[in-house]
DNA sequence: AATGAATGAGCATTCATTCAT
DNA sequence: TATGAATGAATGCTCATTCAT
């Protein structure tokens, strides 16, 4: 993603300018965590001075909210838009793991900051869930549930249940990947988790 | 566990005063998260003076690691124990997921930090993997290869990504219970798990 | 005081703008103090610009002194006239104060900047002292002085300290008045500093 | 006053070093008004480290109002003791204003404090007024109030009003001796102010 | 071993002022 | 003249850590 990428008014009412900043946010996170990150880093990283920052974002806390708020409102949307056609709920499914490993596959970054900066305090864990996580899960238990009224799902499983472990397992592949010092391609995790899912890792 | 429970050296060098300073920063850790949260408090809910915590403990990312390590190495010593006698790779799994979550079923405040303070750094993760970690998936793994060499699980894929899968889903029903508002036991989700894991969801 | 109030160039160089701001401004200091004002208020209220407010001023310590300086060279200018066919000691005396009072008591926001901003540093003191007050206070000291030469008023005392005495009981006058919750008028408080100013509080 | 200066328990729960950190701001404040000064101005000139500071004032603000609280209630104190023998209106006035000007002009920082850090905001003033500075005039006023009963003072003019231009004139006494370039002795000015109070300024 | 007073480095945020338009 | 986005210096306060007792 260039940095002065050019913004197509997407949504909210941040800038050209509050999107840099974004960007160089995500960047100092990933690289020091929240904590350790200081408001002045994002600032020269983003080629600002310190007090600009406040003109595009109320505080520190602000910024860590709008990079979450942004990538996960985008990620919905785009989500929505890829499974409209999609009736088949294991091909739904598998869509989902496909984007949802794809897409932070695609920017280190933020999936830095989403897997870790996120969960660093049950207060932003409870924002994220209340925010746009709740959203996610509750798409996942539907395509779940709607399989199993179509019976294609076996029906002895809570689908909020099932919905976890889905999330769950792509969340893993996604920490994993994050941690490891090796280089390897996240997407592709996709269908060793959804082999596993749909069809257990019991031998036939 | 009481406060003043007596210590029988176990593998470290804390002594029963350790001990209780790390209970109460277990308790406060969750309370607050690790960065809100202050030596101060910690001696204080121990009952000890602020000097007393460093008689203890190097620093205040000292504590952290001590609670992680105890809890991590007892549990892995717990687990070996029990793993003991069983043989079938299935009924090992699902030991396993039952210990993994009655362990943190049974200590919400131990619980909490493991889940959400263990992750709000990478470099905690990272010590973390490093740490107990990593030994507890390779067991998982080397369970998994087991299952496949015994043809009992299915071979088509990679035991460390049957591994993460599974961790994952644990891992995730660890994560919601602690963010529910509402009250309920985290061990019986063992079996949905299972259930998912070993069956897949789809329909027989 | 009318917002756009046409100035006719008296003394100084500022315009009808210049006011605007000057005017805001004391309204702003008398709400919140003088350092609590940010510019940016003075603007708002004012209703121009932030950057507009340093076309007119050279920073906001200048804004300050611009509001004392006016305020008190008109001061200065009117009383000298009413004061011009008055020649008995006492009627001057008792005219200043008159003056004094009904002046400050018809323009609530300046008196507050004029007893509590100006007093707010040794440094702004000295600067009101070197300017304007210094030839107030001797305009008291004169007619003193001349009051003890006409035999009018006592000779055992220094007219600069009988001055000061004057001065003394006036301002605090207007302190009270400014701080009381209560509202009064403030001018028919000048006959009751007179009395006991010309006769003293002792029975006669 | 000497910096160590043992305190002898006198009615607050400031240690000796409270006192040597309250000293040291009185000193800072007189010399660059309260808003100029640094906490680590303070602490550098008491010879302690900033964190200290916070040891025992809960702020800035609540380091100049401790300075008010305690000159204030002592000033008070002492006033009361040294009137407890004096009956008659004309000295006990007297008295008060040889008090006034005396402990002002032995402590000329304190003294740069009250009559000008003390007015630098409506809100200093309206504290310092509900603190300490309204006994003080009700002492005042009672004193009037008492001499018009035994017709030692005359009764056209009210005892509050009478009460403020005693102090007002005391108070311009002490802002004029700290802003005077020239050094001279507060005290005697008592004399003068009490010659106009008593007998006013008229030729008998 | 235990204490807790003292330390001082560290940082988010504000706001007077500037200047390109 | 007028604008207002951008600047960046400035500072009160916190808190992990130390150490004299």
């Amino acid at each position: 993603m260039p940095k002065a990428q050019a913004v197509k008014t997407n949504g909210k009412k941040i800038g050209e300018k509050g999107e840099l900043i974004l960007r160089a946010a995500t960047l100092v996170f990933a690289r020091n965590g929240y904590f350790a990150s200081k408001v002045a880093d994002i600032a020269r990283e983003a080629g600002v001075a310190d007090g600009t920052v406040y003109l595009y974002f109320k505080s520190k806390d602000d910024i860590l909210h709008s990079i979450f708020d942004r990538a996960m409102s985008e990620f919905i949307r785009e989500g929505i838009r890829e499974l409209e056609g999609i009736t088949d709920p294991r091909s739904r499914l598998t869509r989902i793991a496909e984007l949802h490993l794809s897409k932070l596959g695609a920017d280190r970054e933020l999936a830095v900051v989403f897997q870790v900066e996120l969960r660093g305090s049950t207060k932003h864990m409870r924002e994220f869930s209340a925010a746009g996580f709740g959203e996610y899960l509750e798409i996942i238990r539907a395509t779940v549930e709607d399989g199993q009224a179509q019976q294609v799902f076996r029906k002895d499983i809570k689908p909020i249940v099932a919905a976890k472990i889905f999330y769950g397992a792509l969340d893993e592949m996604v920490t994993n990947w994050i941690l490891s010092p090796r280089s390897y391609h996240l997407a592709p995790m996709a269908t060793e988790v959804m082999k596993v899912y749909l069809g257990g890792i019991a031998a036939p």
